[in-house]
DNA sequence: ATCCAGGTCCCAG
DNA sequence: CTGGGACATGGA
């Protein structure tokens, strides 16, 4: 466990000496689009939208103090978005064997790997294909205004990240107004599917389904999520826009896959620095940090983007 | 103005 | 199976 206690303030929670846990390290090391700083200056105290409430997040000395969250909530929700359940200490002493690596965990040191929900982390990265991260970030924010339920905190108004009924209302020339381009078919494709699958995994608990209706069901997220590795990577690329590097940050990022390396601009710059593989195509990254990294590989992957994208570094 | 951004799709060989 | 171009959008 990375903090000693937890404590009941007013309106917020209080985790006592905490390890492994640096606001700045967490939300800026490109896992999530929904947090942003809400003090220029302070690096340590972060605002986010997270399972229809807006939370807030600052690091007092060794704590770290939960606004907005209570004691219920922590235990049944934000303690495993977090990933508080894991031992982050150990993490990176494993990985730091590998005395390539040991920069990027040193760089990174405070950074946890969040549990997301799939839904909202499958659509956030089809966004997130061949586009700038403000401009996805901007994207989610328009998404979750137009289709999302209103959420009021402090006098302010916000909108959590549709369900997939919610998203299902959207057509596709609605998604492009948003300024999505053309990734607006993939998120309308896919969302149809996710939802088409939802009503077809109700309908057969009343009645037999049509073999068409049927089909529909291999797109059901929730089951996608209990299947192991290779087979979970595989049916997340049946959905419209969702390749191998979108799959590996869905299963990294919201269904607990560990193993999964993401292999994007940035990762394979930063293999090709620390690892000279050179030349190498994506797959071939990929195949390679898996081997080297194992069931950490998508840690690793973590410490590797946030490393290469904030120095970035470059390669001939 | 041309290039590029946490890639994917689609087609040719 | 592998390599290369097209694809919306807008800021640098």
């Amino acid at each position: 466990m990375d903090y000693k206690a937890v404590e009941i303030l007013e309106n917020e929670i209080r985790l006592r000496d905490v390890e492994s846990f640096h606001p700045k390290h967490i939300f800026e090391c490109g896992q999530c689009f929904r947090w942003n700083r809400i003090h220029e200056e302070d690096e340590t105290r972060f605002q986010g939208i997270v399972h229809g409430k807006v939370i807030r997040v600052h690091l007092r000395g060794q704590d770290v103090h939960l606004e907005n969250v209570n004691m219920e909530e922590f235990n049944s929700f934000y303690k495993e978005y977090f990933d508080l359940g894991r031992d982050y200490d150990k993490v990176k002493k494993e990985l730091r064997k590998d005395p390539l690596l040991n920069e990027a965990v040193k760089f990174g040191y405070g950074i946890r790997v969040l549990n997301q929900e799939p839904f909202e982390t499958l659509i956030s990265f089809i966004l997130s294909s061949n586009n700038l991260i403000p401009k996805i970030k901007e994207g989610i924010r328009k998404i979750s205004e137009k289709y999302g339920k209103e959420i009021v905190f402090h006098g302010e108004t916000f909108y959590a990240f549709p369900t997939p009924q919610e998203l299902s209302q959207a057509t596709e020339e609605e998604l492009r107004g948003l300024g999505v381009g053309y990734r607006a078919k993939y998120i309308y494709e896919t969302t149809q599917a996710v939802r088409g699958a939802e009503l077809m995994k109700e309908a057969e608990k009343t009645r037999a389904l049509t073999e068409e209706e049927k089909q529909l069901l291999p797109y059901d997220l929730s089951m996608i999520a209990q299947l192991p590795e290779e087979a979970c990577h595989k049916a997340l690329q049946s959905y419209s826009g969702v390749g191998a590097k979108v799959a590996d940050c869905v299963m990294l990022f919201s269904m607990k896959k560990k193993e999964a390396f993401p292999v994007d601009v940035w990762v394979k710059k930063a293999m090709m620095h620390f690892y000279g593989a050179e030349g190498t195509n994506l797959p071939k990254i990929r195949a390679f940090g898996q081997k080297q990294f194992g069931g950490l590989a998508g840690i690793a992957q973590q410490y590797l983007f946030y490393y290469a994208r904030e120095k970035k570094i470059r390669v001939e």
